[in-house]
DNA sequence: CATAGGATCGCCT
DNA sequence: GGCGATCCTATGT
């Protein structure tokens, strides 16, 4: 049993914990279909610090809330409306850091993914981007707040989790960059927390 | 109650 | 490469 336990969420650093998932799988099982992938692409969201965090300032809604949680728990919001987008919520309960699952590599039932993607072949863009990984992979905005560290039983209607399959990235295999779409941060639009690896 | 804006995507040109 | 979709959240009156 590989699963991600939840001392490894509940780590202080989550700059260094959204690189070490580059390379786990990240799965889910819903209506007896599992699907899953390789994480390629992530982002750090540092907790009540950090103005592109929804947590900035230590704010506290019924949204933000579950941010809150202890590590290892799935912090999922609507996005424009339209995309759900899959965080790992990650340190101790009450400091609300999360990493961004922004992109896998698809390995496990890839056919059923597909089927969700509404498309007919695997091309380039698929299983990139946070909403796309969301879609792929049958995660609704309504399953915030999942257990990630539980892994589903075969009857189990649903569930999320992440395993660690000994995949090992060197650190030099990291690029890094600015995250997406937080302009509005001001300069901690500049901090380096896009974290990606070519597999 | 009304309003603005968003950690995006896919389709159209 | 530009733009519309689409709805939840936060904020203000």
């Amino acid at each position: 049993m590989n699963i991600l336990q939840r001392a490894f969420y509940e780590r202080e650093d989550v700059v260094l914990i959204a690189q070490e998932l580059l390379g786990k799988m990240l799965f889910t099982q819903f209506n007896n279909t599992i699907t899953g992938g390789i994480i390629i692409e992530t982002e750090a969201y540092a907790g009540i610090t950090d103005r592109a965090s929804h947590a900035f300032g230590n704010k506290r809604t019924f949204r933000t809330e579950v941010m809150y949680s202890k590590g290892g728990t799935a912090y999922i919001y609507l996005c424009y409306g339209v995309h759900s987008l899959f965080n790992v919520v990650t340190n101790k309960k009450d400091i609300p850091d999360a990493v961004l699952i922004r992109a896998i590599k698809p390995i496990i039932g890839v056919d059923s993914m597909l089927q969700r993607s509404g498309k007919k072949t695997v091309d380039k863009e698929f299983g990139t981007g946070p909403g796309r990984v969301s879609k792929i992979l049958g995660i609704h905005f309504s399953f915030t707040g999942f257990d990630l560290t539980v892994k589903p039983s075969k009857t189990a209607e649903e569930g999320i989790w992440l395993e660690d399959n000994r995949i090992n990235i060197l650190p030099e295999k990291i690029l890094k960059g600015p995250r997406v779409g937080v302009d509005y941060a001001g300069k901690d639009a500049l901090r380096l927390y896009r974290f990606r690896t070519i597999i």
